[in-house]
This record gives structure tokens, sequence and C-alpha cells, in this order.
RNA sequence: GGGUAGUUGGUGGAGUGGUCUAACACACCUGACUGUAAAUCAGGCGACUUCGGUCUUCGGGGGUUCGAAUCCCUCACUGCCCA
């Protein structure tokens, strides 16, 4: 899934993402609340119809905002055992996010699936700070729950029509305090279970062995999401764990930053499936291949990377359009041959 | 022909005796980015180097000074004004 954080894939449009076979997609309950605010996504009838999107669509529930604002920049707002205060990066302006209120939201977007508040701290915090971070997630995780079963019933949601329901498991590096997390989301019930916080050390090693432990603590008929994983190499690795939802914004950001995605071979069993090239690079001024000649993406069917450089060069939009259509491209064969 | 202001690294442009290989910006080179405060951010950007330094740069040449991008002379070029 793509981030489409503020109801939007930066750079693309409706039609873009359709000519590539999206499908599910993520927003972002604490963006969309701020802007454009939930009397508009409301009055235009939910987040579905906002966006003119009728495929799935997943909400996070802002719980990466405390890690990406907060937690990193203690100024940005401050997190209480009852609520999460965030200063706006917009205006400064100060708002209250409590587990309650991330699931009224949620249901007030209608999204198809959405996500507890939770506390993901880095993972460089003291083992006794994760430990606080993860009894908090359980206890905001029991509050979700409660509030959502409040909303299935005060808005007379049917069981086949209710949205999915996820918890997220903290708890760091520390394969002890991941199972206690699971376990008490297990005890609580969800429809799936997320991997929170980041899933690689402070040098950038991929944890291995803590994603593998947590996806085997997941109940078998639950969905595994992979929250933020990953590099097509990440999301490998987690679906051969058994992890079966991602999302990323690497494939539009780095895109954006002139990082393109081609593939060497489609055998994913090795490693080197694939590589990345920056187009930004002064050797592509008057390279006149195309990106990736197999692809059938607008840009490699049209373009030559000498092309895509001089668009990088004079900072036009179309590069960002181009760049993330075509990295979105790779990211969905990806899924297609994950799916075989 | 006379007067006047100016000439700084790829570009624009600071700097008017030592702390100047020379601010800052742009351009250029490279890297980073993993539930999006990101069309962002970081590093590099005279030459050589055993990484401690060494050498060469502020239009050309000459001079003053312990010391010059900075002061003086001269030449060249450019802008503006007057004829």
């Amino acid at each position: 899934m793509p981030d489409a954080t503020r109801g939007f894939v930066r750079s693309l449009s409706k039609n873009d993402l359709e000519k590539i076979g999206m499908g599910p997609m993520v927003v972002n309950t604490y963006h969309l609340y701020l802007q454009p605010g939930m009397e508009t996504v409301k009055k235009s009838g939910g987040i579905h119809q906002f966006m003119n999107w009728d495929k799935p669509l997943l909400s996070d529930s802002g719980g990466y905002q405390v890690f990406s604002l907060i937690h990193k920049n203690p100024q940005m707002g401050k997190i209480t055992e009852n609520e999460v205060i965030f200063k706006s990066p917009l205006d400064g302006s100060r708002h209250v996010i409590t587990p309650e209120k991330a699931i009224q939201i949620q249901f007030d977007l209608g999204v198809d699936m959405m996500v507890c508040l939770d506390d993901p701290p880095p993972n460089s915090y003291s083992k006794a700070k994760i430990q606080k971070a993860v009894e908090r997630t359980l206890r905001w995780a029991e509050r979700c729950k409660i509030e959502y079963t409040k909303q299935i019933k005060e808005r007379k949601i049917a069981e086949k029509d209710r949205p999915l329901i996820f918890g997220v498991i903290q708890g760091g590096e520390h394969l002890d305090l991941r199972k206690l997390c699971t376990e008490g989301l297990v005890k609580i019930g969800f429809d799936g279970y997320g991997f929170g916080a980041r899933h690689v050390d402070s040098e950038g090693n991929f944890l291995e062995e803590v994603l593998e432990y947590t996806a085997s603590l997941i109940p078998a008929d639950a969905l595994r999401f992979a929250l933020g994983i990953g590099t097509p190499r990440d999301i490998v690795r987690c679906v051969a764990m058994g992890w079966d939802m991602f999302d990323c914004v690497i494939p539009t950001r780095e895109g954006r930053h002139g990082k393109i995605f081609v593939w060497k071979h489609e055998d994913l069993s090795r490693e080197d499936f694939y590589e990345t090239f920056n187009i930004n690079n002064e050797k592509y001024k008057n390279d006149f291949s195309p990106v990736d000649a197999d692809c059938d993406c607008e840009l490699c069917q049209n373009h030559t990377k000498a092309y895509l450089h001089h668009l990088l060069r004079t900072k036009e939009p179309l590069f960002m359009r181009l760049a993330s259509l075509h990295n979105l491209k790779f990211y969905i064969r990806l899924m297609e041959l994950l799916q075989k």
C-alpha cells in the first residue's frame, strides 16, 4: 500500500494510480484531522468519496506521529497516560488525541481498516522506557477496542460491513516485550496485528529475529501488518516470515528524491533481484536508454533516462509524477510476484 | 579626447593591512531517506598530500610593508557621465 497520508499520493492523480493497477492505500488520521479537518471529510461523504477512491483504504491512527513528531522532537507535543497533545506542525495550534478520539475520527473517515492509537518509542530508548510504552500501548488498545465496539453499535454497522481493526505491537528490539505486547493485544482481540516502531536498528540493520519472532506470536487467522516496511528486500523477507500487509513511503518519497527502482530478474529467492540508481547523477545526462525496457509505465514507455534527468534538474513537477509512477509500478510487480 | 566608478573562485556577490583558499547564495559532485513536518536533508566543491601539512589564488606587471584581495604606481579591460 502506498501512503496517501493526506488523502493523496503525492504528485499522482486517481487516474495515474488506476492506470498502474493500484489497489488499497493508506491514509492518516492525524494529518487528515488537521487538514482539511473532519468537517470537510464528513461533508464530502467520507474519505473514499473525498478522494474518489473505491478500493480499500486503511487509516493509520496518528500513532506514528507520536514517534515522528513528539519522540523525535519533544517540543512538538506531549504524551500522557490519557492522551497525546500535539502541536500542529502547520500552525502551532494545540490538538488533543485520545485513543477514543482516534477511533472516532477513523469511523468518520469511513475507512475499511483502522489502527489503534499506539506509542512507538525509538528503539534506542532504555528497556524500561520501552516497557512503559508497551504498557501504555496495551491500555490504549483496550480503550480503542471499547470505543470501536461502541461506535459499531451507535452507528448500527452490520458485522459484514464493519471496518477491520488492528492493534500495534511495540517492544523495540526486545523479544520478551514483543511477546508481552502481542499477548496483551490478542487477549483484547483484533482482526489484525501490526509490527510497530522501527524495524531496523540504529545502524540500519534489519531486525530479522524480532520480526520473525513477533510474526510467530500472532494467531494464524489474523492479518499481519508490517507497518512502514519497507525496501523491496525487507518486504520479501517479511513475507517469508508470514507478514502479509505493508505500507511504505519509499517508492514515492525516494522517487521524488531521484532514486529509481529497476528489476534485474524476477527470482525473489535471490537477494539481488533489483537495483536502484540516482537519476540525478551526472552520468545520466546523455544516457538515452529507457529506465527499464520491460516496464510498461508511462515513464518507461515514453522517455529516456536523459529526459528524466533533465526533468529533475529543471525541477519540473512532472519528474515527481513519472518517478513515483515508475517506482510504484515496481512495487506492484513485486506484490504480484509475492502473491504467486 | 576628458571625467568617474569598477575588475574577487563556474556564476552572482561579501570582504578594504594579519584571524583569507576568501562570508553568503546559486550552480555543480555525491550520499541519505522504511506506519510522509521530506519537490527534503547531509557532506563535498583550487592543487598536491605519507592527512601532519605543503604549494598556488582576488584583471596583468611593478612597488610599499615583518605581512597585501585590501595601500601606492602603471598597463589592460568594462560601466556611466561630458565632449
